[in-house]
DNA sequence: GTCTATACTTTGATAGAC
DNA sequence: GTCTATCAAAGTATAGAC
């Protein structure tokens, strides 16, 4: 059964994957690049492997030397599409001053959000609509990653709270499940040719400055 | 291939379904409502013309008597979710008195509109998440019903526009395509003993509040 | 209207040559 | 590492009995 030195093992090494260098890690990566595009054109089921395999000029067993079975494949194509933008919005957060207010995080965190998904393409869009469509025991080792970075978006929330930033009826937790919502359909229309993403993030702000107390 | 009287072969009637009184019309209601909740599952690839048979206690075959093919099934589906959001929405904005502000108009759409898809339950979640992995031309048929609401939408903004409610710095198209993307993702998380419609609605009349001119 | 039976196709996955 | 060859299972759809 090949377990010896078979990389398909190691299908999850990281969110931060470094830059390949070994013949195997190229094709990896084309082969999951090439993957995250079906899956969100097809989904789950719709994905064939040999469509997979084609997309990158292999033949379809040549996949199973690098994952070990089709959920394998989604698994790491929606574990990195969360990690990526989770990530992303953690460091944005850090890279600010220490006396930052609520709103000056929230628009930080918008901003590196949006970029994000948009960057992460398919990953990130992977890890919206083919979630719901994947075995439930994938699903269940995945769902602590969104979970966490909702946490996040709560906390946000609470210390705005916390400042008086925020006005008496809003209420935190539908506030940032509707912001989520918000932030990721953009994916459903975003175009590079069309609205920047500081237009877009600026829209947001516009839109949501009804959660702050008037000053 | 049984095309004289095969009621297949008018598998869209009209987004207003009479109650039906047929036995053909009870089997294809109770197959259509099987099928949508299946196809939000499992995506379009994903659900088998058995399943959807099991589900009501028919024999695969049987769903061909009823609809032509898994194409047709969709898309009665399909048609079904997205036609009965924009109907909703229509009627409780023609209820509104001559006066009324484009702002009770917006909160009165938003109600309507997250009604709705919580009525329609799954043939709405099904428009949302498993429109883009159907064939590309039954997809084709069905964006003209989309896009019709989506205008609908950037009307009522350009009427709150022209009646001078809105702040100079909105965007009319781009704060109707994130108005839309918010009140389409409650649908992802959205339990009936949770927060109340009303709840939900109120919280997004708060967060919107941000578009519309001070007095 | 719904069934059984079945034709035909595609799929995920494995074995073993190179 | 990638290929060819292949299998068992599952899919859509049709034909014809009831």
């Amino acid at each position: 059964m090949n377990t010896t030195i078979n990389p398909a093992r190691t299908a999850l090494p990281s969110a931060a994957e470094q830059s390949p260098t070994t013949k195997a890690q190229v094709s990896r990566e084309r082969m999951i690049d090439a993957a995250a595009k079906i899956f969100v054109e097809r989904g789950y089921a719709g994905t064939t492997m040999r469509a997979v395999a084609t997309q990158v000029g292999f033949r379809a067993a040549s996949l199973y030397y690098h994952y070990r079975s089709k959920e394998d494949l989604i698994e790491a194509v929606l574990a990195r599409g969360m990690g990526s933008v989770a990530d992303a919005v953690r460091v944005s957060l850090a890279a600010l001053p220490q006396e930052a207010t609520a709103r000056e995080r929230i628009e930080a965190a918008t901003l590196a959000h949006l970029n994000s998904v948009v960057t992460s393409g398919d990953y990130a869009l992977a890890s919206r609509r083919v979630m719901v469509q994947v075995p439930i025991h994938v699903r269940r080792r995945l769902v602590s990653l969104r979970d966490a970075y909702s946490e996040l978006w709560l906390e946000i929330l609470e210390s705005a709270r916390a400042g008086g930033e925020l006005r008496d009826e809003v209420d935190t937790h539908l506030a940032r499940t509707i912001i989520l919502g918000a932030l990721n359909s953009v994916l459903d229309w975003y175009r590079p040719n069309g609205k920047t993403l500081r237009e877009i993030a600026e829209q947001f702000a516009i839109m949501t400055e009804g959660i702050f107390r008037r000053v």
